[in-house]
DNA sequence: ACTTACTTGCTAAGTGCTCAGCAACTTGGA
DNA sequence: TCCAAGTTGCTGAGCACTTAGCAAGTAAGT
């Protein structure tokens, strides 16, 4: 995925086979077509939807044939799995020099900060994430399994830093406390997307860190 | 719906029509028809998620024929809808008594306790939720934008209670924050949906409580 | 009788996937 | 260096299947 706007705007290419440079290696040509395919199925989740995401229509929008995504990746399912992973490899969380306690609010807000600066790659995200809650695409259910034990994982570490550099309580639960900033982040994520004046409210953000913020400390 | 659990043993149902009591109103069994198909709608999406439930799949479930839900409700749609209001019903909070903070822990606990102990009602409306949020479901979307925002205007009046009466820090944004707890309470009920371990782990919901108990007080 | 509940046959639209075949690229022998 | 043989990318017709909804009919309540 190269970026997310090139959705609509690859001119010719709806029309014919493309031939943007006259000689490719095959492995240049397959990887160029996976990225083509990888960028027209975000762009059909952004706009439409999971469902929308038919092999026809990801094949069509790439500039290609109905039979391509089968040809690619093998099944639907398997197109869907690898959406995942590279929408997934957006929202991986930077260290970024911090530690404990301010780590956490930093990954906190960085996560919120995206519902507003990049919009269409959360909107990606979330509906793929729904999706696997609903159980809706299989392969999915088990890519965002895997995901979400990561995210846990690295607050859980993050916490526990925390906890030993005394920037965060010490009668605290690591582990499940860790659950619960994922779910406040994604949980507050989801309602900006039904409703999206939330999204443009900052004061919601500064709320959900002033909540960590006074739970967090030692000191009230 | 009367009840959740009665999916699967309605015996003679799905092999004829239903002839419970040989003569009622024609409101009854329009009423009794209703009840059986949400019933049925429940049980499929509790069982194999949104996109199971067909028109014929939810007719036959319930003992009727492939046609009925049209008949019934108009469209698939209109199904869908009424399904969510009746489960969105069940998940009414109940004031109990309780004020201010200890209200808004109240809430949040019987939420996060609603997680283990109708799991599936909990899931039936988890996965209604996913469904509007992916926007895969049009008359869903209304549905739980409405609902949402009762939710937050409940527990926002509940923190402005609390902040009045002093059992809330009179520096949180009462609306904001109330998003943040639907947010909360949400995103860690999805994260058991998509792994069980974590339903059946009381940490996760004393965690919560924790965040917001050291978070919401005056005194730290 | 008449209205309403419900069934059943049908349709049109749409799904993922298969497969034969063509065209572009790669390889290796001369 | 060239060119035939082999490999791979990609197409597009078609298959088997599912879907929501309609229209015409039957049965049950008023």
């Amino acid at each position: 995925m190269s970026t997310e706007q090139n959705s609509e705007d690859r001119p010719a290419a709806a029309v014919a086979a493309p031939p943007p440079a006259p000689s490719r290696t095959q492995a240049e040509r397959r990887a160029l077509t996976e990225e083509r395919l990888l960028d027209a199925a975000f762009a059909i989740v952004a706009d439409r939807g999971v469902r929308a995401v038919t092999t026809a229509a990801v094949g069509e929008r790439a500039g290609y044939s109905r039979g391509i995504v089968n040809h690619q990746f093998g099944s639907r399912d398997q197109l869907m799995v690898r959406l995942a992973e590279t929408v997934q490899g957006r929202f991986t969380p930077a260290p970024e020099g911090r530690r404990g306690r301010a780590h956490v609010l930093n990954v906190v807000d960085d996560y919120l900060g995206t519902v507003r600066s990049d919009a269409r790659a959360m909107r990606v995200f979330l509906r793929l994430w729904a999706a696997a809650v609903g159980d809706e695409e299989p392969g999915l259910s088990a890519a965002f399994t895997r995901r979400d034990a990561f995210f846990r994982d690295y607050l859980r570490d993050a916490l526990a830093e925390g906890r030993a550099d005394g920037s965060v309580r010490a009668d605290i639960d690591p582990a499940a406390t860790a659950v619960a900033l994922v779910g406040l982040v994604r949980g507050i994520a989801m309602q900006c997307q039904v409703d999206p004046a939330l999204a443009s409210d900052d004061r919601v953000r500064a709320a959900a860190l002033a909540l960590i913020d006074h739970g967090l400390p030692v000191r009230g």
